[in-house]
DNA sequence: CTTAGTACATAACGAGTGTTATGCTAATTG
DNA sequence: CAATTAGCATAACACTCGTTATGTACTAAG
């Protein structure tokens, strides 16, 4: 009667199709769970994480997933992961590429917020909460910042600011960026770009930046000073 | 046989112990199921709002909850009031009395965030995570919040700041401690107290606090330029 | 063609959820 | 004293959850 093995047509569209690479789109990977847990994640918070739900989204069900993952935790150690990677490694090598004068990797910083998408904002937020109900998330998510807040600090030390001064800011810098996101602001890149000379002022002291006049010349500047971090796929 | 009624002797104390104003300890009034709600959210997140384990908290069941309210979201309406007030009630009196001069106020909202407790961190972190699963919270924290980045704006207006660069210096500071909740950093009074001085350089471009060598003068300095902003039982 | 293994779907288990219906006790009222 | 009602406890309903056991279609090997 009712095709009972194929997929249903009114279910989700081939697996794999918001990950990075996927040949055909026969059979499921862990990398489809992992796209799958991370877009539910984003969307709904940790509490909108459900087993039936993740493979009604890969037009599966709860038996397919025990193919791949032995518990539900795998699959979230795997997301953990995944977040580190995609919210750490271009900031990374923004910095790295920068260094070692620490006014260019101010800018480098910067740029790869703004310009190239460094943080993604609703991930970082959904990990926050996680780590709210979950302990190992809690301790990934505080590892990971104290890195964060490390690295700026070392940012302003290099830019010449001593001791407690350049840690204050580098806080002052990075709680920003986290409330900001916290916050769910909506502004577009170039609002973004429009307010890259205040915050230069106020976190690094430089008030070279307020000359210019609008969005698209402080895109050029941070273009023509930076390197672009590249991508992860690879 | 057993005293059915009578509350078991192995539970949690008596109703409304951590409510403000409880006058003897027999009925259960909407004071102690919403108090039971807002240390159950701190503690645990909203996943760890349960009504049976509410009602476990208080030494009754869930028969006892629905004599109070109606539905459970009655219950966490309340909880949104509650929340208003107890972070933003002290914060609203401190600014209030303290203007117009913008440095006053600027004194007077360290005063109250530092030494006076105005905002509770984690009940912050508690409603910005439920915010993620709840239009209904995400819009109150939202209007919330957007009243309290006016508020830090008009601050900074007053201290002399124009236009776009006070709106900018009222996002770094609200932003920031934001970020500080969210973190969930734990530092002692004495700790905050010392980093007053390097705040109120970067945020407010004043240096006359970096004479203070110790946290005891900070607060003295607060405490002799500022008053305190109440308490909100009454 | 048979067999084995892969990659699932289906169904059920036990636990937890908000909610409702009902039972029971202590205090109040006539 | 009898009746009523306030203030709960108890139990059940329908649902969702992670997990497990079992069934089943497809594919590759012999």
């Amino acid at each position: 009667m009712n095709n009972l093995h194929n997929q249903s047509p009114d279910a989700v569209e081939s697996p794999s199709q918001a990950g990075s690479s996927s040949p055909k789109n026969e059979k499921l990977r862990r990398e489809d769970w992992i796209a799958a847990a991370r877009q539910a994640l984003i969307k709904d918070g940790i509490t909108g994480i459900s087993l039936r739900r993740l493979a009604a989204s890969l037009g599966a069900t709860t038996g397919a997933f025990y193919w791949q993952y032995k518990r539900l935790e795998e699959l979230m150690e795997d997301v953990r992961e995944d977040w580190v990677h995609r919210n750490t490694d271009k900031i990374n090598r923004a910095i790295a590429q920068a260094g070692p004068d620490g006014w260019q990797m101010y800018l480098a910083y910067t740029r790869a917020l703004i310009i190239d998408d460094a943080i993604d904002a609703r991930y970082e937020n959904a990990v926050r909460e996680w780590a709210h109900s979950s302990k190992r998330t809690a301790d990934v998510l505080k590892r990971v910042e104290e890195m964060r807040v490390e690295q700026l600090r070392s940012v302003f030390l290099s830019m010449g600011f001593e001791g407690k001064a350049a840690l204050i800011r580098a806080r002052v810098m990075y709680f920003h960026q986290t409330g900001y996101y916290a916050m769910q602001i909506e502004e577009t890149m170039e609002e973004r770009l429009a307010n890259v000379p205040y915050y230069a002022e106020i976190l690094a002291d430089r008030l070279d930046l307020l000359d210019f006049k609008n969005a698209a010349d402080v895109k050029r500047f941070l273009e023509e000073n930076t390197k672009p971090c590249g991508d992860n796929t690879g």
